[in-house]
DNA sequence: GCCAACGTTGGC
DNA sequence: GCCAACGTTGGC
């Protein structure tokens, strides 16, 4: 089982939005990105746990956990003019890009931000993709070793 | 709102 | 295949 980090924005669908949705469930859609896509297409699996994180907003900040209950299929936002999301280039018969289902596990009582993941980045969380000068990836895998870290900053 | 970092595009 | 221009991300 692995183990991978999920970028949101709050202001578009936050870890409160998602615990709204019905089954706690959601597609994550509108990825728009080759190494994000082929994560989601060739690597993430049923049972595989992610954080949940907000990005772009006040405070950043892993604000919960998720796991994956379907594996990647083609993002249906491609094929949809009137999405956001929508790509042109995306042929049906040969999808461009993939999405996963996910399923609200827990919302942390204790957000863990950013700032306090910077405080271990030459530490416990040495190497960690996130806190990577410039990293804009918005999934990236996260060790098991900087899972238990980061859920022990959690409190749990 | 600013700006650094990065991925993608497209001319050559 | 190179690389400049451009658009986007995301922290601050």
């Amino acid at each position: 089982m692995k183990y991978w980090l999920l970028k949101s924005e709050p202001d578009t669908f936050g870890i409160d939005a998602l615990a709204a949705s019905p089954g706690r469930k959601t597609h994550w859609d509108g990825v728009r990105n080759y190494q994000a896509r082929n994560m989601m297409r060739d690597e993430m699996k049923r049972g595989d746990l992610a954080f949940f994180y907000h990005s772009s907003c006040a405070e950043p900040a892993v604000t919960g956990i998720v796991t994956v209950v379907r594996e990647g299929y083609p993002d249906q936002s491609a094929f949809d003019s009137r999405s956001k999301y929508f790509d042109a280039d995306s042929d049906p018969a040969a999808p461009r890009w993939f999405m996963v289902d996910v399923r609200l596990v827990r919302k942390f009582a204790h957000p863990v931000t950013l700032t306090t993941l910077r405080r271990h980045a030459e530490g416990k969380l040495k190497d960690m993709w996130l806190l990577r000068r410039g990293n804009r990836l918005s999934i990236t895998p996260v060790t098991a070793a900087h899972w238990k870290f980061i859920n022990s900053l959690a409190g749990n």
